[in-house]
Parts: structure tokens; sequence; C-alpha cells
DNA sequence: CGGAGGGTTGATCATCCTCAATCGACGTGG
DNA sequence: CCACGTCGATTGAGGATGATCAACCCTCCG
């Protein structure tokens, strides 16, 4: 795996997440302050960025690839709390250390900052905390989505809202196009997909077989998903689409 | 029930959430201009307080009482997503509308500002929205929480992390007192218990039943509960207490 | 007295979990 | 080059947990 800091003496304006990340509002002069306190750091797949408990000497931006959050019981049950694409923010000034695991579930590059000198500057800098408030916010509703799905949907329904986000996402970021087929690499396990879902590795697999064979979904290989009716999908995940968003 | 405004001239200064609220940091000037956007306002048990959707006219805090965040789905399946106790924070500045339907649970005094007065507010007073962080935070914290009860764990063990969470939040209120027993009144019904749980009343019903029989705890009527001892609770919850806290 | 709301309990059934075998792709070492 | 092990994934059989449908209880209140 490349360990090249692709950004290494990384300008803040050419940053692919500077307008979606926790410096989104910021002007030159903060930026360049930021500029002075960020470093940048690589974590390979599998690879664990801040352990449950851990005190955090960073906080930090997700440039690229994916992380997710997790909880695990003492008999080793895992629940996925959170899933952070490029821009979301990892820690939480103020906060010792963190309620969860954070772990890489691609090759990450995260931007980070050190924790008490981006307090400080928070502190000084309205722009940023209230940058920070509206991403908590964000997050906090997709919790809580997230937390409608896991206590009242069925397996199938589980999995058709995980592919209906990941499709939708993807979506904004690419071609930004209306409905049509969509097609896109999933980024995670079937495992992971069953942490995140509350579900078993053997249901996530079966109801994405289902699904396949429904042809709600197209699969080649593994990981490759094509979705030739988006508003099938979301019929299928129980988000109703209005009923039926005539174009 | 009484529509008195028990506080109707109220001042913040004796104000019981007064040290919790989103007003928390706030000095004395910072007060009297808040005094001088606020009013109160009642809801009975079983009211809306605001619809999914709806325009939201005000923010503010719950003074007394009890109201839940629900999300529903078209053929009426619902989750509770969030649990509003005295100090929390109702409405999201810089939002427009509720992703979800906020409901009193039980009668709810409510100390409410116009929307955008307060957002202008927050805008100039740094304290304000640094406590606004903190408490989305604690709320994001939460709800976390909250998805791997739902995702992982079992009837009983769900019924025994709700019953933990009120009876520790009732002990930090009164007593502060340490492990010992705990006695209160639960705020929910079955159906609410449920709701929020994502299982059916008749299940919450059953496993009350079964953690009464099998001592963990204690029921007179059909709300007032008895908790022996909490460090069983918790174990039942699947919620380790680092392995048995002996004194 | 009768009705409504909230709660309990029972019987049955569907969904999803558990345990287990098997598969295919990939990479390593003989 | 092929045998082997590993990792992720698929599929099957059987069983447990919790949902559904339904009867019934208790208390409050008009």
């Amino acid at each position: 795996m490349s360990v090249q800091t692709q950004n290494a003496a990384g300008n803040c304006s050419d940053c692919p997440i500077r307008h979606r990340a926790v410096c989104a509002h910021c002007e030159k002069p903060e930026l360049n302050e930021l500029e002075s306190i960020k470093y940048y750091r690589n974590f390979e797949a599998g690879q664990s960025i801040i352990w449950s408990g851990d005190k955090m000497g960073f906080v930090g931006s997700v440039v690229s690839g994916i992380a997710s959050l997790t909880q695990t019981m003492e008999d080793g049950r895992t629940q996925m709390v959170g899933l952070l694409l490029p821009s979301d923010f990892v820690g939480r000034p103020g906060r010792e250390g963190s309620p969860y695991d954070v772990t890489a579930t691609t090759d990450v590059v995260m931007c980070c900052f050190r924790k008490k000198p981006f307090e400080e500057m928070m502190a000084r800098t309205p722009h940023i905390a209230h940058r920070l408030l509206e991403m908590t916010l964000d997050e906090l509703d997709a919790a809580r989505e997230w937390m409608l799905v896991l206590g009242r949907k069925t397996a199938r329904e589980k999995i058709a809202s995980l592919l209906s986000i990941i499709a939708r996402r993807d979506a904004s970021l690419s071609s930004g196009g209306p409905v049509g087929t969509l097609v896109f690499d999933l980024p995670l396990t079937r495992e992971a997909m069953a942490d995140y879902l509350g579900l078993t590795l053997e249901t996530v697999s079966r109801q994405m077989s289902a699904l396949k064979k429904d042809g709600v979904i197209q699969l080649e290989g593994k990981r490759h998903v094509t979705i030739p009716d988006m508003g099938r999908l979301m019929e299928e995940a129980g988000d109703d689409t209005d009923g039926g968003m005539l174009g």
C-alpha cells in the first residue's frame, strides 16, 4: 500500500473536501492558521484509528476512504454506529476519550489537528464551532434515521435501506444525475453490512441473493451493484417515494 | 389539568433547569436578554408539540415533564428516537422543519424562544452555541448507545437497559446516592417502552413479568419499580459493571 | 353499570439466528 | 505449476426468539 502522503505540504485550497468539512466556512486567514497545525495521516484498511476509551490526541477529517464507528459488548456482539465518509469529522472537542472504536474500513487518509490547538482555535473562531454544530446535527439525524431501521425494519428492508443510502450518496458525488440506472461498488464486506444493520452475515447474504433473484438489484462479483430502478429499491426499503415521483 | 403557567413572568435565576439547559453558561446580562424573548408553554400528556415536517416557529427547553421524538413509517410502524427530559433542548437552530414528531409523554412545561431572535442571539453569544454543541454531542452519544441496544440486544436485555437508564437518571436527580435500592415511577406506558425498544407491547409486558419473577425488579402496580440490586440489573442489560464492582 | 384504556397471559407462527458444509478467488510455498 | 490455506461469501437444516392474534383482567370514571 502506498504510504505516500498525497497532500503532504497540502494546500487547503486544493483540498477535495474543502467546502464540506469542518473548515468549510473558513476564510483565508483562518485556513492559514489551520494549515499551520494540521498534518496528514494514512491508515490501511482494517487498521484501528482510535480505540474505545483511549485518550484522543487529535481530531480531524476523513479526506478519502471510509471509516466506521463501532461499539462492542463483552461477549463480542458488535454494532456499527456510524459510517465516516470523506469530509466527516472524527473526535469531539472538549471530550477526553472516544466512546467507540474507530476503524478504517478501506484505506483512509485523514487530515489531523492536534486537539489542544484546535480547541483553542475553535474557541476563537465561531465559524468552526458553528460548522461543527451543523455537522453534529446532521450526524444526529442520520443516527436517528438508523434507529428506525434497526428497530422496526425487516431484514430485507434493512438491506434495501443500506443499498439506497450508499447509492444515493454515490449519485450525489458523481453524476448528480436524476433517476436512472445506478451503479456502484459496495465499500463494505457482508460482515460489515451485518454489523451495520444488526443482522448476521448469513442473513445479509441471503437477502442480497433474494433481492438479486427478484430483480431489485444486479450483482457482478460480490461487490459491484447495479440498481435498475431506484424507486423500486426505495419501496423495498419502506422509505416511500411520496408515491412514485413521476418525473 | 392545570394550565397555570408556573413561572409566568419566570425568573431565570429561579429556574430548576438553569444550570443544565442551553442557557447553562450564560451570565446575567445574557440571561436578561433571554428573558426578554422567552415564554412558557404547557402541553398535556399525549398532545403533539411538533409534527414531523412542520415548520418550527420556536425552539426551547423542557422545563418539566417528558417528551418523545418518534419516527413513523407509512404502514404505521413507529420508532421512538429520543426521550426529552427536563433541560433537554427542542429544535435545531438553522433548520426549517423537524424530521420527527415531538409528543408530550407526560404533561410538559416548555421554555420557548422564538426561533429568529434566538438564532440571532446565538450568533452573537458563543456561550450558547458552545453549550448547544455540548448538548448535541451528548444526544449523539445517547443515540449511538441506543443503536447498540436496538441492533444487538435481546428483548430481556433491552428492557433491563431501559430500566437502568431511567433508574440512573432518577438517581442522579434525587439522592445522588451510590449503589443501593433504587425506587422510581416509570414515566412510560408499555406501548411507549415498546416503541422505544423496537419491540411489541406484549413482549415488553412478558419481559417485565419475567424480570419480576426472577427478582431483578419489584413492581407495585404497573408503574412503580424497585431495583434491589443495580449491579444485577446492569448485568441483565449486558452493560457490564467492569466485572462486578466490589465495594 | 358499562365502557375505555392500559396491562397481562396464552397459543401459534414467521423471521431470523445458529451451526455447518461448500464454493470461488487469491496468494504462497513446495 | 499445482496443492494448500485463507478469506469472504453462499446455501442448507433446524431451532429459538419475538411477533401476531386473541382472550381476559383491572382500574378509573362517567
